[in-house]
DNA sequence: TTGAAAGCGCTAACAC
DNA sequence: GTGTTAGCGCTTTCAA
């Protein structure tokens, strides 16, 4: 229990009998140094268990190798927790740590995130903003000009770097490949940030991701000359489930529904299990973003699946290329990909 | 672009014609100091945007608000990307960060990560330890005195405070409700990391409560005079799998099969849905952990539920308790309990 | 009521 | 090849 202070530098410096800077020089391994004085000063810290301190360097240093990640919502999102840890290891590769913060898809709790994150003294920052058009705490003054990233969703502004996935051709060829099985009557369920309950009126869309796939799906309807329901609703089970419920009692109910993310999926299957429809039989179902589940359920869910893991990897090499040099701010756009499995019925088979 | 070296309490000094110590003194709040002297500092840091450098607090404070996370794996797994959230909601509460690092159940990786955080000078941290043994990374002059919280299993030393859930007593409870509908023929899926491929000898098991699940199971067994088929597998998709496939054509193929976390879960489903075996008909499961895709789907997997976020809560608490005052290591059980859905047949009606 | 100065642990320019 | 010294940004005695 002695919370004996933690060798510092000087405690080295003493037990070895050089200077400071003598220590410094050795363990760090610059300068001009006798091999004699690294091996005998490497040998004392060992035995001191000395472990420089953090803190000091980067205040010295003027930088912390840290990186503010600030995400929405939580890890429970199939999405971010595979974004969240991919971003961690590439971090960890380029010799970064990761300091987390989350919005919960909340613009105030944003802000006071990213002030966490610039009061540490990251060296730059990756974001998934809550709002598109709300940015006014990430001017260059406000964040000291330090670099940003943005992942998953845009601004409204170009000034950042921003790395996406291109939701709306894929969710275009997912409503196409409904088509194809003779699905004719489509349902969209669209969690909405800041929205309370549901509703089918299109209500502002904050995120540009949302608003690529409610597009990509509206193509597709045209398209195919298919007729479609569009929901949107709080991000919230029960409220969702209510969602479905409506959506399936109305007189154009939808053979197939399409679901904006994870929760939206778990929403339909728990409704479509409470009325004994069988998914993929009597009820379609296509989500997008892939999950371990998803794939491994009976049946399998079709997704429209994004490359989370190359998304963070890349997020995390674009900001680190931007804190050690200068670089331009980039539109970095990743593939979408429909996975197809057997939640979609094939309605002309059948018949 | 033009990287402006953030604003400083030298620069507020300067601005507002006072000095350093009168700008912490208004900006902090303490010690003798006019009002008018504070409105004006605090009016000049404001339109500054002036914004305290936290490492230079910390520094001279000696200590950082921060809490190191250590977590297994990733956050890919139902029940740690929880009490993750849990652990950084309840932080932020007391007025902590959270620094996480995981350790993909690898001891090495395990001792460099904390390593890094006591380098960043945490002031406490909260592990989820990859072995119960191996923990000479953890001796007090190593951890410097921080104080440190076990979480989810125990180490053989009882040197931590430590906050668990009472497994045993759920699984023995588990295979006592299978019973009760009829089941005779048990099998567990166990999840074992470092082992290579799978085996159904018992191998090292380095997590307490992997251990404590395999005990209750097997009293559980006793109990019921069931027989019961036990697999050891690696914690990878297809390793599992073949496991599964490995018990189903076992002689004594079980009409249950107990699975320790939710990947081996999946594996089962997987499995099951590739051989047409209806779950909660033809093939019976129950796993530990809940989590939003077992209660959704169809049917409802029956679960050893974990009070996961009061885990969270509670290991963040005491940690901060410890790291403000001194106290002294105790052992928090928390109970797990079994939540009973549609995955499990009744053999006894069907009969 | 305010200012001057020291020092947290570290590194690097500058002496010797 | 090694030591001295200054200073990163902040808070807090101690003096005035």
């Amino acid at each position: 229990m002695t919370a004996n202070k933690s060798t510092t530098i000087n405690d080295v410096a003493a037990a070895s009998g050089v200077s400071r800077a003598t220590v410094s020089r050795a363990l760090s391994g610059y300068g001009r140094i006798s091999k004699e004085t690294v091996d005998h000063v490497r040998a004392v810290a060992d035995s001191l268990g000395y472990r420089p301190n953090a803190l000091a360097v980067a205040m010295r240093a003027g930088k912390t190798k840290t990186i503010g990640l600030v995400v929405i919502s939580d890890f429970t999102n199939a999405f971010f927790d595979r974004a969240t840890k991919s971003i961690i290891d590439r971090a960890k590769e380029l010799g970064f740590r990761v300091l987390i913060q989350h919005s919960d898809e909340d613009v105030a709790v944003e802000r006071v995130a990213v002030e966490t994150m610039l009061s540490n003294q990251v060296d730059g920052i990756i974001l998934v903003p809550a709002s598109k058009t709300k940015h006014s705490h990430l001017t260059p003054k406000k964040i000291g000009g330090k670099p940003v990233v943005i992942i998953d969703r845009r601004l409204d502004i170009p000034r950042f770097t921003t790395v996406t996935t291109g939701d709306e051709v894929a969710a275009e060829e997912a409503v196409a490949y409904a088509a194809e099985n003779g699905h004719k009557k489509l349902g969209f369920l669209i969690a909405v940030p800041g929205t309370t309950g549901f509703t089918s009126e299109e209500p502002e869309i904050p995120i540009t991701s949302v608003q690529e796939r409610v597009d990509g799906f509206a193509k597709g309807v045209t398209k195919a000359k298919a007729s479609a329901l569009w929901i949107y609703s709080e991000d919230k089970q029960e409220i969702a489930e209510a969602a479905v419920e409506k959506l399936l009692d109305s007189p154009k109910a939808p053979t197939i529904i399409f679901t904006s993310n994870n929760d939206m999926l778990l929403a339909v299957l728990k409704v479509a299990g409470d009325r004994g429809l069988t998914i993929g039989k009597e009820l379609s179902v296509v989500s997008f973003d892939d999950s371990p589940w998803a794939a491994a359920m009976v049946p399998g869910i079709t997704v429209v699946a994004r490359p989370v893991e190359e998304l963070g990897h890349i997020a995390v090499t674009e900001l680190v290329e931007a804190i050690e040099g200068n670089t331009k701010p980039k539109e970095i756009v990743l593939p979408a990909n429909l996975i197809k499995r057997s939640s979609v019925a094939n309605l002309l088979k059948s018949k």
